[in-house]
DNA sequence: GTAGGGTTAG
């Protein structure tokens, strides 16, 4: 999606900006702990080719990596021995009384021109909108033209300039008044031009006219800059934004805020987050004092990083600088916290935002109803639904349809259906394919097939697509009730439809073949699978042979394994244990398992500490917990046997299944340990956790031998 | 959309 930056500006942080870490503390200072970091600088080969004028760069103008250098060189580069403030104290960190500082940009922002009644502005209007409403052929367009009282002035252009909409008609328009020659062209008519050719993200356009400016030697404007950048990153030519930028300065022309935050968003969105601190502090040490919408520019760029430490710094420089959030502000700060995974610091920032007296909209609301279903906060979303609803604050279709994800994450059926037949009833907010999708989804967790059949029925009838994550939930569902000839009737349908399988829905297919009780159903399923992911397929039936080697399993594990998204890995593995436990080849579960630790699959499977040791089960399925928990008896019975030391507590994690639909792990393995008759006791104080002491352990062993194997 | 910059959904 973000094409690379080009050759102008290259900063290279020991290699990769990523690797920066930054470390901040709890003043709010942000230290880099990375301190070799120098710039590389080429002068772009795609300056564009135009004739020498006046608003060409300017070799005694530096341009913006050679005025970044000396920043790197004195704020960022340390010894390593030395760790800089950068953010804190920028004042500090810059001053150097033997040079004068550069200026990064202007505090001034550029003067509009001052407004002049027009008495003629109804009748501009009107042209304007005749323009707009004409067939775009020539002779329509030039018949209108005729209204326009001659000789055309400025004015009168720039009247019907600002009120012509698709960007065809400012084109012709602006081409007609050029062709006039009755006034000479002034930079604001080719900024109203180029606004127009950016609603229709032209950018191509845009250039050709900047080109002719400094062709015709009409001076470019900070709103010209401005426009050029924010049109290039709408078009996500980041790197076309960064080239203009870096000519303001080699024409001598000193961004002012405005211009300088669009650049600073561009950074941003290219997770150059190293680049835009090294531009927000160069600029604020020259005592500028940024505007809401830049800390907007930070919130959104750190909370796409997901670094909280981040959020906190924008929150606290704003508080420093005496700068009020405005709801944009807030909106992007909350949506920030949410992607950084807090869910609580996000509802303080909200009821901070209520304090202060702003009232939330839509974005709001939808950003914070988010954060609490994606945290299963079941109370604080319903409260804050109550608060929506006393207090009037706007609803719109999106939030709706999060509203119902959140009743989805967290298990509210019941109010899922109001919110569903609230909108049914709604003027502007009818369910769409997203709403449908949150009900089959709320339907099929819940395992409710009859009711998920009837969503889907009801989708077909009012012609409203089924989409890859309907059909997946809807398999998932018609999966655990075990009606196969239904799932197969909705996948084939599915992809006739035109649903490419991904691998969440071969996820699914896979789990329900771990289901399937006979080799029937199981046919059935592996046929829809078949087609989904052939490779997949092969692999099961690879390993359901007894003959299959271990190193085979081990080659086509990896080789299946890396070509599936990171997140479907450890459910496909979770779903191929399970298969095999139905088989009773628990040796090849082992093998599998082991697979899965080997991979990576299950990071913080075993936690210890010096006093107790703790099998995390929380992410694995029934059969793979199961699988887990022999292993791991296994190694334990060989301690003992082998006289070597164990903490004086064992504990085995199921967790009990925040999310409504999800509890039985914990059931399953209650029964399992009571099968292996092991040891370990469901804890009375803490839900979800089954404890054996050292000494339970012990004896356990000694009374098992010799009908434990043991191996070493 | 009144010549320019920032915020909503698996």
């Amino acid at each position: 999606m973000a094409s690379p930056l080009p050759t102008t500006l290259d900063i290279y942080f020991n290699g990769h900006t990523s690797d920066a870490k930054r470390t901040r503390f709890s003043n709010g200072s942000l230290r880099h702990s990375h301190r070799k970091f120098f710039i590389h600088c080429t002068i772009s080969k795609s300056t564009p080719e135009a004739p020498p004028s006046s608003d060409e760069p300017d070799a005694k103008n530096p341009s913006l990596s050679e005025q970044l250098r000396p920043l790197v060189n004195t704020t960022l580069s340390t010894s390593s021995t030395h760790q800089s403030h950068v953010l804190s104290k920028p004042k500090s960190t810059w001053f150097n009384p033997t040079k004068p500082k550069r200026s990064v940009l202007s505090h001034q922002r550029h003067k509009r021109s001052t407004y002049t009644y027009n008495p003629q502005i109804r009748d501009l209007r009107l042209i304007a909108q005749n323009l707009n409403d004409c067939d775009a052929s020539e002779s329509d367009f030039l018949a209108v033209l005729e209204e326009i009282p001659t000789p055309v002035t400025k004015e009168n252009a720039l009247l019907i300039l600002n009120g012509l909409k698709p960007w065809q008609k400012t084109l012709l328009f602006f081409n007609w008044v050029k062709k006039q020659n009755s006034f000479p062209m002034e930079p604001i008519l080719y900024n109203v031009t180029m606004k127009s050719l950016r609603f229709g993200r032209q950018f191509q356009l845009i250039e050709d006219l900047a080109h002719e400016m400094i062709e015709k030697d009409i001076k470019m404007d900070n709103i010209t800059y401005s426009t050029i950048i924010s049109c290039a990153k709408k078009c996500y030519l980041f790197d076309k934004a960064v080239h203009w930028f870096e000519r303001m300065y080699k024409t001598g022309l000193m961004p002012d805020e405005v211009t300088y935050s669009a650049i600073l968003d561009v950074y941003a969105r290219l997770g150059k987050v190293e680049e835009v601190l090294s531009l927000y502090e160069r600029a604020r040490a020259t005592g500028w004092k940024p505007d809401p919408i830049t800390f907007s520019v930070l919130g959104k760029m750190f909370g796409a990083a997901g670094d909280y430490d981040g959020i906190r710094y924008v929150l606290q420089e704003m508080k420093s600088l005496g700068v009020q959030p405005n709801l944009v502000v807030y909106n992007t700060l909350l949506e920030a916290m949410g992607k950084a995974g807090k869910p609580g610091f996000a509802r303080s920032l909200f009821e901070e935002m209520l304090d202060s007296g702003i009232t939330p909209n839509e974005k709001t609301l939808t950003a914070v109803v988010k954060i609490y279903g994606k945290a299963r906060w079941a109370k604080d979303a319903l409260e804050l639904w109550e608060r929506m609803r006393q207090n009037n604050w706007p609803v719109d279709f999106i939030l709706y349809n999060t509203l119902l994800n959140m009743c989805a994450d967290v298990g509210l059926v019941e109010e899922a259906e109001t919110l569903f037949s609230d909108m049914k009833q709604s003027e502007h907010c009818q369910p769409d394919s997203w709403s449908y999708t949150a009900m089959l989804n709320i339907y099929g967790s819940e395992g409710n097939v009859d009711k998920a059949m009837e969503v889907f029925e009801e989708m077909s009838e009012l012609g409203i697509d089924l989409n890859v994550m309907g059909c997946t939930c809807l398999i998932q569902c018609l999966g655990k009730a075990l009606e196969f000839d239904d799932l197969v009737k909705v996948f084939e349908t599915s992809v006739e439809r035109g649903i490419k399988p991904d691998d969440r829905l071969c996820g699914s297919l896979l789990s329900v073949v771990s289901l399937s009780q006979n080799s029937n159903d199981e046919e059935k399923v592996l046929a829809c699978l078949q087609q989904a992911n052939t490779k997949l397929v092969a692999f099961i039936k690879l390993m359901v042979e007894e003959k299959t080697s271990f190193e085979t399993v081990k080659e086509q594990f990896k080789s299946i394994m890396s070509e599936s998204s990171v997140e479907v890995r450890r459910p496909f593995c979770n779903c191929l244990i399970d298969i095999c436990r139905n088989k009773d080849m628990q040796d090849r579960a082992h093998e599998l398992l082991y697979l899965g630790t080997l991979y990576g699959l299950y990071p913080g499977l075993h936690n210890k500490t010096a006093e107790e040791w703790c099998l995390d089960v929380r992410s694995l399925s029934v059969g793979a917990a199961q699988t887990a928990m022999e292993e791991w008896m296994g190694t334990l019975t060989r301690m003992v046997q082998r006289e070597e030391e164990l903490p004086g507590l064992l504990i085995a994690q199921t967790g009990t299944g925040v999310h409504k639909f999800s509890q039985g792990l914990g059931m399953s393995l209650a029964s399992h340990l009571k099968k292996m008759e092991a040891p370990f006791r469901q804890s009375e104080d803490k839900a979800g956790y089954f404890v054996a002491t050292r000494d339970d352990l012990v004896s356990w062993v000694k009374s098992k031998v010799p009908s434990v194997a043991v191996t070493n």
